[in-house]
RNA sequence: CGGAGUGUGGCUCAGUCUGGUAGAGCACCGCGUUCGGGACGCGGGGGUCGCAGGUUCAAAUCCUGCCACUCCGACCA
C-alpha cells in the first residue's frame, strides 16, 4: 500500500518537516505557488477554509460592536511619513505605484515617463495611516467615541522569503482599528481582541495558543504595546497566528485623531489595531496534518461529511445513489456546531478508491463509502479523519442510517474536540519550566545540531522568569538568543503570583516568558 | 542581499561525470477484466530538458551569463 505523500513528517525533523509541510499544501489541494514573485493562488478548497474563517471570525468581530468597511489599496506616500517609527518599519518591504500609464516605446511595453505620478502611491502593507486620516475626519466629540471599524482585505509586503499560507507578498487579512477617549478603554479593547483571537483559535481552528505580550523588541512599528497569539507547530516551532496593539496617543498625533470632551477640551484619542491573516491556515496545516495529508477541524471544514458512493455501473448504483442523495439531504438539514452541516455527495466519474484518498488527503472530517450493501442494510460506513488508521489498517465504522444521521452533530463536535484535545497535550508536554539558568537553555536548543538531523529530538519552548530589559540590555538578551536560532515569543497573560531569578541576568524576575524557535 | 542545493511531461525523479534519435513510476485518455480498503492487462496523448548565448558534424549533457525555486541567514503577519 503506497501513501499519496512521498514524504514522510518526522515530528521534530528539521530537514523533512519542510518538504511534509509543502507536500500537504499540494495534496491537499489548498494553494499553489504563482507566475507572480511571492504570491500564491488559493485553490477553492483552501479558499473555502479561509471563508469558513471569515465567516465565523466576522461574526464574533460584529459581537464586539466593531462595523466593517472598506478602504483604499493605495495609500500616499506622504501618509505614511507621519508616524517615524511606522514607516521605518515597513520602508523595506513597500511595493510602490509611481506611473498610471503604459506606453510602447521601442517595442517595449513600459511605464509611460510622461505619465509619472506627483505622489508616489504605496500598496497597503497594513491601513493604520488611512483608516487614520479617515477617523481625523470622523472623530469630532466625545459622542462619537469608540469607534470600532474592521476591514478584511488584501495587503501587501515585499517579502525577501516566502512560503505558502505562512509568509505570502500577497496576503489576505482582517484588520480592525478602533479610536477611544481614553487609554483604559483602548487598551481593554486591544485585549478584547486578544482575547477574541484565543477563544477563536481553539475553538473553531483547534489550535491551542498562547496569549501574551510581546517584548520591546517584537513591537509592531509605532505601537505601545503589541500582544499575540502564539501556537506550536509539530516541529516545535512557534507561529505568531495574531496580533494586536495599543496604539496609545502616538498615531493619533501624527494624524490628527482628536475629540472635544464632555468639558469642552480638545484630547488625543488612543487607538488599537489587530488582525489575523491567511498564515492561520498555514497554523492549522501544521498543527493538524499528518502524515496521510491535511486533517481539517469541522468548524473550518468546507465539507465535513463527504459521501462517496461505490458505484460499479451495474443497475444497483441507482439505488445506492438514492440513498446517498437522500443521506446528504438529511445531514444538511442538521445543525452541528451552531451551524448547518455541510455534507457533500462526491458523484464525479471517478474511480471511489481516487475519490476517497482524495478527501483523506483534503482532510474532510468525516469520510462516508456507500455500497449496495449499506443501501440494502439501511447503514452508513465511515471513516473519521481525525483517527483514520488502526495500526496501519484504515479504520471504518458502521452505523444504522437514521442513527448515524441523529449522531453527526456530536460526532462532528467530537472530532473538532479530538483534534484540539491532541494539540493541546503536544502543547503542555513541550513547554519546559525546568530550565532556570541560560546555560540549561542553551545546552537544551543547542544539542538540536550536535545530533543527527533524522533523529535530531522534538524541541518545544521554554517557559522561564525574566526580568524583562529594555534597550540595549534586551538586545543583548536577543543577541544571545540568536545565536541559538531563538526568539522570544511572548509574556503570558496568565501569570504566576511570584518568580524565581531572571534566566538572562540572574536578577529578579518580573514575569515569564516564552522562548522558541520560530516561523 | 549572503551561503548551500536544485531546475528534464501535471507530480516524483533517472539520464549530465564519459556529447550521439528524451526515459521510468504515478497522474491523464481509450478498451477490457475488476471493485467494501490507495486494482490489473493492453493500447494511447503529453516534454523546444529553466532562459539566452557559445563550443561542436552533433548539446539535457561541455563553457559563459542570466532567471526561478528550495533550505539556511538577515526581514517579517
Amino acid at each position: 500500500m503506497q501513501r499519496a505523500l512521498s514524504v514522510s513528517r518526522m515530528t521534530g525533523n528539521r530537514s523533512t518537516f519542510p518538504d511534509w509541510y509543502q507536500a500537504i499544501v499540494r495534496e491537499a489541494d489548498m494553494a499553489e505557488v504563482s507566475p507572480v514573485r511571492g504570491s500564491m493562488i488559493i485553490k477553492p478548497w483552501g479558499y473555502g477554509v479561509w471563508e469558513r474563517i471569515q465567516q465565523v471570525m466576522d461574526r464574533r468581530i460584529k459581537e464586539m460592536g466593531v462595523d466593517n468597511a472598506y478602504f483604499p489599496l493605495f495609500i500616499p506616500l506622504s501618509f505614511f511619513a507621519k508616524e517615524a517609527e511606522h514607516v521605518e518599519g515597513f520602508a523595506k518591504e513597500m511595493a510602490v505605484v509611481t506611473h498610471h500609464r503604459l506606453k510602447s516605446i521601442d517595442g517595449k511595453l513600459q511605464p509611460d515617463p510622461e505619465a509619472k505620478l506627483e505622489e508616489p502611491l504605496i500598496v497597503r502593507p497594513t491601513s493604520e495611516t488611512i483608516i487614520g486620516d479617515a477617523f481625523s475626519r470622523w472623530v469630532k466629540s466625545y459622542r462619537d467615541l469608540p469607534l470600532k471599524i474592521n476591514q478584511w482585505a488584501n495587503v501587501v509586503r515585499w517579502e525577501m522569503r516566502t512560503r505558502l499560507f505562512l509568509r505570502t507578498s500577497e496576503f489576505l487579512w482582517q484588520e480592525g482599528h478602533t479610536a477611544h477617549a481614553s487609554g483604559e478603554e483602548a487598551l481593554a479593547s486591544t485585549l478584547e481582541a486578544l482575547e477574541m483571537y484565543r477563544a477563536f483559535s481553539e475553538s473553531v481552528l483547534a489550535m491551542p495558543v498562547i496569549a501574551g505580550e510581546k517584548p520591546e523588541n517584537e513591537r509592531f512599528p509605532g505601537a505601545a504595546n503589541t500582544f499575540s497569539i502564539e501556537a506550536m507547530m509539530q516541529d516545535g516551532k512557534a507561529l505568531q497566528a495574531g496580533t494586536s496593539h495599543y496604539l496609545g496617543t502616538s498615531f493619533a498625533h501624527a494624524q490628527n485623531i482628536r475629540y472635544q470632551s464632555d468639558s469642552g477640551e480638545m484630547e488625543f484619542c488612543h487607538t488599537s489595531s489587530w488582525g489575523v491573516s491567511t498564515r492561520l491556515i498555514g497554523g492549522v496545516i501544521m498543527t493538524h496534518g499528518d502524515d496521510d495529508g491535511l486533517r481539517l477541524p469541522p468548524a473550518i471544514a468546507p465539507r465535513q461529511i463527504v459521501v462517496v458512493p461505490m458505484l460499479r455501473g451495474k443497475e444497483e448504483d441507482a439505488a445506492v445513489l438514492a440513498f446517498a442523495k437522500a443521506l446528504v439531504k438529511d445531514l444538511n438539514a442538521q445543525f452541528a456546531l451552531g451551524e448547518p452541516i455541510r455534507a457533500l455527495l462526491d458523484d464525479r466519474d471517478q474511480k471511489s478508491a481516487d475519490k476517497r484518498w482524495n478527501w483523506v488527503r483534503r482532510g474532510a472530517p468525516v469520510i462516508i463509502e456507500l455500497g449496495p450493501r449499506d443501501a440494502a442494510g439501511g447503514q452508513v460506513s465511515y471513516m473519521r479523519r481525525d483517527v483514520l488508521r488502526d495500526g496501519d489498517k484504515v479504520k471504518s465504522h458502521q452505523a444504522p442510517r437514521d442513527e448515524f444521521v441523529a449522531n453527526a452533530p456530536a460526532l462532528l463536535a467530537q472530532i473538532q474536540q479530538a483534534l484540539y484535545d491532541e494539540a493541546k497535550a503536544r502543547l503542555e508536554a513541550n513547554i519546559r519550566t525546568d530550565l532556570t539558568a541560560f546555560d540549561q537553555v542553551a545546552e537544551y536548543f543547542g544539542q538540536v545540531s550536535d545530533e543527527d538531523e533524522e533523529t535530531a529530538a522534538f524541541k518545544g519552548w521554554v517557559r522561564a522568569p525574566w526580568s524583562r530589559p529594555t534597550g540595549e540590555a534586551l538586545e543583548a538578551v536577543v543577541e544571545r538568543l540568536k545565536a541559538l536560532k531563538l526568539t522570544l515569543r511572548n509574556a503570558p497573560t496568565d501569570q504566576p503570583a511570584t518568580f524565581g531569578p531572571c534566566v538572562f541576568t540572574g536578577q529578579p524576575g518580573v514575569e515569564e516568558i516564552l522562548i522558541g524557535r520560530a516561523y
